[in-house]
Order: structure tokens, then C-alpha cells, then sequence
DNA sequence: TCTGGGGTCCTAGGACCC
DNA sequence: TCTGGGGTCCTAGGACCC
């Protein structure tokens, strides 16, 4: 059996660790720049507003009740997400953090009749140490576990946020009251499709042919859905020590910018945070990408279009060293930019990711590439302690007009000295 | 002028997830 | 007026090779 384990509303839940007074209160968080909704809690779902909704659409009945509203602060919830993780840790050698908020643990080897006690134990001590409320959903696929994770949710009362779905009747049961588009895997495209078939529920799904849905349902993932729902384990536990493949950090700019020089200051900027993501798990970067997104003069209705303008080079030899990063970046984007265009995002990936195996001080390389690996662990040392950018490249620039804004955000309290939460 | 078949590797783009 | 950011996996199609 595998188990999901998902944080209630993670970023309205870490919030509300600092503000008890919000406990029974509605609460939404923002994405960065203040530009959608992407946490509720479940007060603020019955009012109705809806879920990846841009926030100026949302306003007036986030005002008529009164709901308390947050930009995100990403220093907090990776600081909570990182203690929830360690707590799961003290049950289980095998935990698989799936996302910010999510993580798998997997139970074979467990009896199927002590998982359910496992599992409030599992919850109730997250919630007693960290103040995060999770759900708990236990079935035999990943896939399956979703489901009964959704129905844990669903009756926060009658299940106490753990349901485990195990035999096939209840397996059946669960398929049937669980729609299409809340299957993990179907997006709205599938789902789209799939009702057009006039297949509504998971139960109809997992009758499908499995040829059926590689025909329809994109190959191989097609089939190994219709089989975890069926319930033979087809997603695997990974290796949690599993490195990435691509490293990006892309933003809007808080406002339209046409400035080349604010242009390439961004560029610095999100080039130095991908090095340090890189540097983090010890990989050194082969290619970098830029790209930027004018500001469509014409507003169409769907705000999506005008897409990517994307450049790329492919180094010379590998890096994890910022300023040896940001040398082609800028060029790269110079190479993009046209005068007196208005651009609105911009973003640096970098790819062709290596095992930076000489991250160690290398005895038979110049003197120059050493002492430049000894300023990035210093750099990193500093920023990671203080957390954000205390220390930076020039290039990245000082006064940051273009940065995102985030009008509403609260205390960095757990990683912040000034800004530990008082009790008076 | 006429021009095969099979394989690999790479990239772009789609779909999805949270 | 105002719509996030960071990833993964898969497929199709082009370039190239013999």
C-alpha cells in the first residue's frame, strides 16, 4: 500500500500558524506579483472564490466577506514545508516529497489493518509540531491514493482527514463518486475529450480498454493510468535523492519594462538564483536559455497569447559559477531585446545538468577557478542563512524597479531575527 | 533523370502536476 | 487597468548516418 500525505490549504495553513485569530476565518494566498488566487481555505471556497482565478476578478467578494488576504512569502512556507517533511521522517525511511505540500510514503510490508491508526498518528503528530493540518490518503497505486486523499478532504468530518481505500468494493465505490477531471493525470484536455466519449466518472475510465486510451489518452501514460486505477502500481516510489534535470527561475516584472538595462538586471538576478539551485545539488550547467515575453499589444481574450521570444547557447564547458552564468545570459537577452518594445516576463533556464563531481576545492585546476568555488560556498553560506539575496552581483542592480509586487505579504517568521513573531 | 530502409539523436511543443 | 512559477514526461518530426 502506498500512502499520500497532503497539507490542508498548505499556504493559507502556514499563515494561519502565525495568526490564530484567522483560524476559523476565510483566508486566500496569492501567487507571486499579486496576480492569482493559489491557496483557500475552505471558508473562503463556500463564498465561491475560485481556485488559479486572478485576484482583481476575485476582489469584490473577497471584500463583502471579509476575507483576509496574503501575497506569498515563499521564505515561510518552504521553512514549514521543510519541518512537516522531518516529521514524516520520523515514521518512515522511504518518504517521497512529491511537491511543497505533498509527500508519499510507502507502506508495504505494513498489515492493511494497522495502516489506519498509522496514519492518525501520522497526522496528529504533523499537526501537534508544526501547526499544518494534513490529509492522508492510503490505497494500493499512487493514483488510488489521490482519490482517497480527495475523499479524506471531502469529509474532513466522517473520515478525520485519513481514508484508505483497500478492497475492491471500496475501490469501486470511490472510482464511482470521483469525476473525470479529478483523476491525478487527467487535465482539463482529457477531460475534455473523455466526456465527449461520455465518460464521466474514474469508475467508467478504469474499464477502458488499455489499447483504448493509448490510442486516446497520450500512449504509454494512457495506459498506465487505466492500470493504477485498476490497481497495479505503475508510478513507482523515486529516489528522493534524485537530482533535476533543468533548472529555470522566470517572473513576471511587477510592471511592464522596455529598459534594456532593467531587463538585464532581471537576468542577473534569476541567473544567480538558478546557480544557486544548481550549486544546491551539486550539478554544474552545460547550456543556458533566456527568453522574454513582449506585452501583447492587443487584448485578445484569451491573456495568453503572446508567447516566448527564447534564445540559447551551449557552453564551452560546464558551470555552476554565477558570473560565468550570467556572461551569457546577458548576451543572450541583448541578442533578443528590441528597442522600444514593452516586455512584461522574462526567465533564465539552464539545462544540460552534469554532476559537478570537482565541487571540492580541485588541486589540478587553475588557482582562479578555486578561489572563485570558495566565493560561491561563501555566497551560499550567507544568502541560505540570512535567506534572500544579502549578498549579490553588481549586474543584478540595486533599486530593482522591475521586481514583482507583493503588497501583501507576511513576517518571514521562522527565518528572520527582526522578524520573529512577539508575544507581548 | 531515376533515388531505400532503418536507425539514432536532438529539439520543440503538448499535456500535466502542484 | 489588473491573470504565477517551476518542474516532469512523452511524442512527433527533422537532421543525419550508413
Amino acid at each position: 500500500m502506498k500512502a499520500i500525505i497532503d497539507c490542508n490549504s498548505f499556504y493559507c495553513s502556514c499563515e494561519r500558524v502565525f495568526r490564530p485569530d484567522l483560524a476559523k476565518s476565510p483566508v486566500v494566498v496569492l501567487s507571486n506579483n499579486d496576480g492569482c488566487i493559489i491557496s483557500r481555505s475552505d471558508e473562503a471556497k463556500k463564498f465561491g472564490v475560485g481556485m488559479a482565478g486572478p485576484y482583481f476578478k476575485a476582489k469584490h467578494l473577497i471584500q463583502q466577506h471579509n476575507i483576509a488576504v496574503f501575497s506569498s512569502n515563499y521564505n515561510l512556507y518552504g521553512d514549514l514545508s521543510w519541518r512537516v517533511m522531518e516529521t514524516l521522517r520520523t515514521f518512515s525511511d522511504s518518504v517521497e516529497v512529491y511537491s511543497v505540500d505533498e509527500a508519499f510514503i510507502d507502506l508495504s510490508g505494513m498489515a492493511t489493518k494497522d495502516i489506519p491508526a498509522f496514519a492518525m498518528q501520522i497526522r496528529n503528530r504533523v499537526e501537534q509540531w508544526t501547526g499544518i493540518s494534513v490529509s492522508i490518503g492510503i490505497a494500493p497505486t499512487k493514483t488510488l491514493a489521490k482519490i482517497a486523499n480527495h475523499m479524506a478532504k471531502r469529509k474532513k468530518i466522517e473520515t478525520q482527514c485519513v481514508k484508505m481505500i483497500a478492497t475492491k468494493q471500496e475501490i469501486d465505490a470511490a472510482l464511482r463518486e470521483t469525476r473525470v477531471e479529478g483523476v491525478w493525470g487527467i487535465g482539463r484536455k482529457n477531460a475534455d475529450k473523455l466526456i465527449n466519449f461520455g465518460i464521466t466518472n474514474a469508475f467508467e475510465l478504469s474499464n477502458m480498454r488499455e489499447e483504448w486510451a493509448n490510442k486516446h489518452l497520450g500512449g504509454v501514460v494512457g495506459t498506465r493510468l487505466i492500470k493504477e486505477l485498476n490497481g497495479i502500481p505503475c508510478i513507482e516510489m523515486n529516489d528522493p535523492l534524485e537530482t533535476k534535470k533543468m533548472i529555470a527561475t522566470t517572473r513576471m516584472f511587477g510592471d511592464p519594462v522596455s529598459d534594456i538595462q532593467n531587463i538585464r538586471e532581471a537576468i542577473a538576478t534569476y541567473t544567480s538564483r538558478a546557480a544557486e539551485k544548481l550549486r544546491r545539488q551539486h550539478s554544474a550547467a552545460s547550456a543556458v536559455s533566456v527568453f522574454i515575453v513582449p506585452k501583447e499589444e492587443d487584448h485578445m481574450s484569451d491573456f495568453h497569447r503572446g508567447s516566448a521570444i527564447t534564445a540559447h547557447t551551449n557552453l564551452s564547458s560546464a558551470t555552476s559559477i554565477t558570473h560565468e552564468l550570467i556572461k551569457p545570459a546577458v548576451a543572450l537577452i541583448d541578442s533578443l531585446y528590441e528597442n522600444g518594445r514593452l516586455y512584461k516576463k522574462a526567465g533564465v533556464m539552464l539545462s544540460g545538468l552534469v554532476p559537478d563531481s570537482s565541487i571540492q576545492a580541485n588541486l589540478f585546476e587553475p588557482a582562479s577557478k578555486n578561489s572563485n568555488r570558495m566565493l560561491m560556498g561563501m555566497v551560499d553560506n550567507v544568502n541560505f542563512s540570512m535567506r534572500d539575496d544579502v549578498l549579490k552581483y553588481a549586474s543584478s542592480g540595486t533599486t530593482r524597479d522591475w521586481k514583482m509586487r507583493q503588497e501583501l505579504r507576511s513576517k518571514r517568521y521562522t527565518s528572520r531575527w527582526e522578524e520573529l513573531f512577539e508575544v507581548r
